[in-house]
DNA sequence: TCAGAATAGTCAGATTCTTGACTAGAAGGA
DNA sequence: TCCTTCTAGTCAAGAATCTGACTATTCTGA
């Protein structure tokens, strides 16, 4: 059930379309929840039928027309509710962990591959993010903004992805290494 | 798909029971994948119909029989495939990050309370993970034992959710003190 | 100029995950 | 002695998520 309320979150602040949700929530930002498109206007279309959002037709000269929604006061009330209840632990689900987890077993060159994929995905997300934050908090330093910011939450949790992103990367770069070291010790051990 | 995977994976070195693996997937370790018991039992019939893991009964006096899994040569074969696949991005989804996000919305000392017990439950898995790591690693340093360790795939998993479990630490800490710090700043500005 | 990406969505179907309840014996603590 | 926890599972139903396809128009790069 926490979908609906991601999406409460992002509506808070400013209207935004679907499609504009729809790529906040993909892979590229998704600092704080991951959905689909058609999660995303399947939800907003509930929300709008429940009155937590409002919807809003945009027409456009040259481009398709769209709807923009806000989070409504009955939205908010919901958002609140939500952030009263308890919050369920968070679970690392993530195929690379479980390649790794059998890495005893299977080609550590195909490992040391999509390791290094993966921190070179990180580091675009830590450029991103990092680009994101200073967006935000203009002129100012961190710890000033922290304090005296108007809308720190969209800050606050794109600081978890950054951190988030950081570790992903050292932890990739780290474990290839490791990996590329045994392969190495292994030849050397029985050479030709 | 990826859950099949996560349990071959996790039934590579040692046989389990299904009462094991649901332990080893529950909030408490859960350091490369989390599954309920539920899916673990139904995801351990149907692997064992496809001969990707062989189940063994386990006649026991004092407690329930058991069966215990292993994985097979098949299973291997279909998690060494698994590996060749390109991995899925690996996605954030989180209540608490959605409550933070909205942050300037909320009530501040609901989040700060939130954010206190997420910290101490991190702590707790990383007092976990550091045991955890150091009983796999015996007496060995860490490098040594990643350079010449024979199972060192559990190993590096637990290392990737020992970083998580710190960063998550830390930036609850840091947040529930952003949000104090303003809260202390509001008093001062509008006193009484 | 022509293919491909971006804008702005929608629909159906399948798979996966979660919630909740239930059985049953043994061990441990108050 | 009784209550709770631990071991060792199973079943059903519902919610959430993902896969894949489909419609249109417009802007952009080769």
């Amino acid at each position: 059930m926490a979908l609906r309320h991601a999406v409460l979150a992002a509506l808070l602040d400013e209207e935004r379309s679907g499609y504009q949700l729809a790529k906040a929530f993909d892979v590229g930002v998704a600092n704080f929840w991951h959905a689909l498109p058609q999660q995303l206007y399947a939800e907003l279309t509930k929300l709008e039928r429940e009155g937590l959002v409002a919807g809003r037709e945009v027409v456009q000269e040259t481009r398709p027309n769209k709807r923009v929604f806000q989070a409504t006061e009955a939205g908010l009330a919901e958002l609140r509710e939500f952030t009263a209840a308890a919050s369920k632990p968070s679970f690392i689900r993530d195929d690379l962990l479980v390649k790794v987890q059998g890495a005893d077993h299977v080609d550590s060159g195909q490992l040391i591959e999509q390791l290094g994929e993966r921190a070179t995905a990180a580091e675009a997300k830590i450029e991103l993010f990092s680009a994101l934050l200073h967006q935000m908090r203009g002129d100012e330093s961190e710890d000033e903004f922290l304090l005296d910011g108007e809308r720190i939450g969209p800050y606050l949790t794109c600081l978890r992805g950054l951190a988030f992103e950081r570790d992903n990367r050292d932890w990739c770069r780290r474990i290839a290494d490791v990996l590329r070291a045994r392969q190495a010790a292994a030849l050397s051990h029985r050479p030709g």
